[in-house]
DNA sequence: GTTTACCTGACTAAAATACTTGGTTATTTA
DNA sequence: TAAATAACCAAGTATTTTAGTCAGGTAAAC
């Protein structure tokens, strides 16, 4: 288990879709709208949350992305896991051989602390998430500030917004 | 709180003053020995180890570090929180102006998630984990290692002082 | 058959990570 | 007092990761 910003964006975009999914699949062009992050680097991480069985697609003109299962069944670790698969944490990728053929002194720790942040992580599911006020509270000025935004030029909104702020 | 290699390192090497340290201070060079992590990469984990007060130096020869209180009440928090000072995982350091001068969706989730971490992690101490048999087994192995280790060529040459300690 | 939007891969700038080099300063020991 | 030791310090560098761009596909709906 590794915490970076990595993760977060992956946990904020799977957010967006739990809130705002209900009617429907989410383009990633909205979810790139509403959480400032780029559709590129969407793209990337949703081809590894679909890999992982966490969101389904829907292609052609008003598709896009649904959780694959509801809000409740999703938890934040098999998020941040499904972002990050490549790159593992510890140097032996948990063959326990990281020093001279056996394994290093943080090692098991290593193991074991990771395996306790992903229980942690684990018990916390995108629905208990949505259930919070203050994300409610934020999702609902996103909302409003995206309906706001009737350009249909994204790059023109992106300048708007960087220059009237 | 951020979970990375460079945490592991630091947990690794104040680990292993805790584990040797019993009988004075501990050069660097004898870490580096055992834990196979570059030296000048050590002096730059302790130095902010130093700075936050988790170790204290002693210069000259026989000199090293030692740790500044007693490994109960040294924990894996402080010192991952030590080495990663300056770097912060939410892009607004937690003045909640993220997204266009309002907190953006998980800022408050990864507040609290962070806090949960970091209590989680307070929670174990150096002395915790001195206790555990597969810390110990392996240890013993490495100071045997190195014992064993009577190679003049490892860095500078090992004097008679050095070898019949 | 055009539009929408997913999908793919290659490439890139910037940052973080893990070191290296080459010193200096304080302390001890011969 | 000189040499050895080991902390301290600053600057540079190679590698990896992160976050993003670009240039094209392909599948499905209208």
């Amino acid at each position: 288990m590794k915490l970076t910003t990595r993760g977060r964006y992956a946990v904020t975009a799977m957010l967006d879709l739990a809130l705002n999914g209900d009617h429907g699949p989410i383009s990633l062009a909205a979810i790139s709208r509403r959480q400032d992050i780029s559709l590129s680097y969407l793209e990337q991480l949703f081809a590894k949350l679909r890999k992982n069985d966490l969101v389904s697609s829907v292609r052609g003109p008003g598709g896009g992305y649904r959780l694959s299962r509801t809000s409740t069944d999703i938890n934040v670790a098999d998020i941040i896991s499904a972002v990050n698969e490549s790159t593992d944490s510890t140097s032996c990728q948990g063959r326990g051989d990281c020093q001279n053929g056996e394994s290093c002194l943080t090692h098991h720790l290593w193991d074991d602390l990771s395996q306790q942040i992903h229980t942690f992580l684990s018990g916390i599911s995108l629905g208990n998430l949505t259930e919070r006020g203050e994300v409610r509270r934020v999702s609902e000025r996103q909302v409003k500030r995206c309906a706001e935004d009737d350009d249909p030029n994204i790059e023109t909104v992106v300048n708007a917004k960087a220059l009237d702020l």
